[in-house]
DNA sequence: TGTCGGTGTTTAGAAAGTTAAACATTCTTT
DNA sequence: AAAGAATGTTTAACTTTCTAAACACCGACA
C-alpha cells in the first residue's frame, strides 16, 4: 500500500464524529480491528472493509477516490476514464477529479446522428480536438466543416460551437479544454 | 461483500488478455491467490488487491466505481459527492456516472464575484436550482433579479443564462439539469 | 480520592487469506 | 496417439487478519 490507508479511514471516523467502538457496533466489526486498521497495522481485507464503509455510510470507490497516487496518476487505460455522462453522446474524462488542474480532455464518442444542440454553446478558455474516426460536423461562429479521422479543430471556446455526428458510423473524437468548464 | 468482486477481477483481467499466472507475475502474488478471488472464495486483503491492480494497471477506487450498489445508491453523504471541478466555482455532483439517468444534480459553491461568464450558456433540457446561502445574481434572457438564501429559479436551458456570485461571502447553490448536461 | 463511563490500544486464540506445489483440463505439436 | 505447454483449480502449510477480552488512559462527578 502507499496510501495511509489507515490515516484516511481515522479522518473519516473523526468527520463523522464516531468513536471507534460506535463505528464498529455499526459496522459489525469489533473496535480492536479498526484500531489496527487506523494504525496500517493490518491490511483489512476487502470484505471488512466494506463492512466498516457501510457504517458511514460511503462506498468503496469514493473511500479511495482521494487516493494518494491517483492524483500523480499518469497513464489512463481505456476504461479508466470517468464516465460523465452517456447517451446519444458519451462523454469521457481523463482524470476524475480536475482540481488545480489547468485542462480537461475527454473521450467523446458520437451516435450517428447525435448533435449538441441547435443552441450553440459558448464559455471561456480554448478547446481542441481530434476526430479519431467517423464524421464530425463543426460549426464555429459563421465557419462550418466536416471533420473525418485524423481532422482536427482549434479555437477560443467563447466563440459560440455546435457539433455534430455525420453518417451512420459512430464518431469518436478526443477533445481539450483549458481550462476545465464543463 | 454485495458486489462480484471476482467476476469484475475476471473481467478486467480477460479485458486485458491476461493468463492468472501473468497477472500473478505481474503483481507479485501467486496465481492461486487470484483463481480464489475471482471465484470470491476469498475477500482479498486491501493491500493484495492493490497489488494485482498495478498489475493493469487500474486504480482502487476505479475499480470500485461501478459498484453494483452505487448505482442504487439512495443517500450520499456530503463528502460523498463527485468533484467535477473547483476553483472559483465548485461543482460537486451526486452520483458519480449518470449514464441512463434523467437528472443531474449539483452542489455549486462559488467564490465572492465568481461568474459563469459574460458568454451566457444555453443547452437544451430544464433546469431549476436553490440558493442555500449568499447571494446570486441569476440572468435569463432579459430577465435578471438577485436571489438569497430560500430563493430559487427554473427554467429552460435552450434560453441563455449566467450566474454571478454577489456579495462577499460565499455562494451555495443546488442546482438540478434534466437531462444531464455538463 | 475513588469510581464510573468513556476513549484508544494490545494480546491470545479462532478464522481467514496467501503461498507453493500438485492436480486436472484443454489445445498444440510431433 | 503421446508429449508438451498452456490454462484454471485445488490442497496443505504458512502467514495474516479478526475477534473477544483485558489493559491503560483520560475527564466527569460524587
Amino acid at each position: 500500500m502507499d496510501f495511509d490507508l489507515g490515516a484516511r479511514l481515522r479522518g473519516l471516523r473523526e468527520q463523522h464524529g464516531l468513536s471507534q467502538r460506535e463505528l464498529a457496533k455499526r459496522a459489525g466489526v469489533t473496535n480492536g480491528t479498526i484500531s489496527m486498521i487506523e494504525q496500517n497495522r493490518t491490511s483489512p481485507a476487502v470484505g471488512s472493509l466494506k463492512k466498516v464503509l457501510d457504517g458511514f455510510p460511503i462506498g468503496l470507490s469514493d473511500f479511495f477516490a482521494n487516493d494518494f497516487t491517483s492524483r500523480h496518476k499518469i497513464f489512463y487505460d481505456s476504461k479508466e476514464l470517468t464516465q460523465i455522462s452517456e447517451g446519444k453522446i458519451s462523454y469521457r474524462q481523463v482524470g476524475r477529479d480536475l482540481t488545480g488542474k489547468a485542462l480537461q480532455v475527454l473521450h467523446e464518442v458520437y451516435k450517428p446522428g447525435a448533435d449538441t444542440g441547435r443552441n450553440m454553446l459558448s464559455h471561456q478558455g480554448e478547446e481542441a480536438g481530434v476526430v479519431v474516426k467517423g464524421k464530425l460536423e463543426v460549426t464555429v461562429g459563421a465557419d462550418r466543416k466536416v471533420l473525418g479521422a485524423g481532422d482536427a479543430y482549434y479555437f477560443e471556446s467563447h466563440r459560440p460551437h455546435r457539433f455534430r455526428a455525420i453518417g451512420d458510423e459512430e464518431t469518436m473524437v478526443v477533445t481539450a479544454c483549458t481550462p476545465p468548464s464543463f
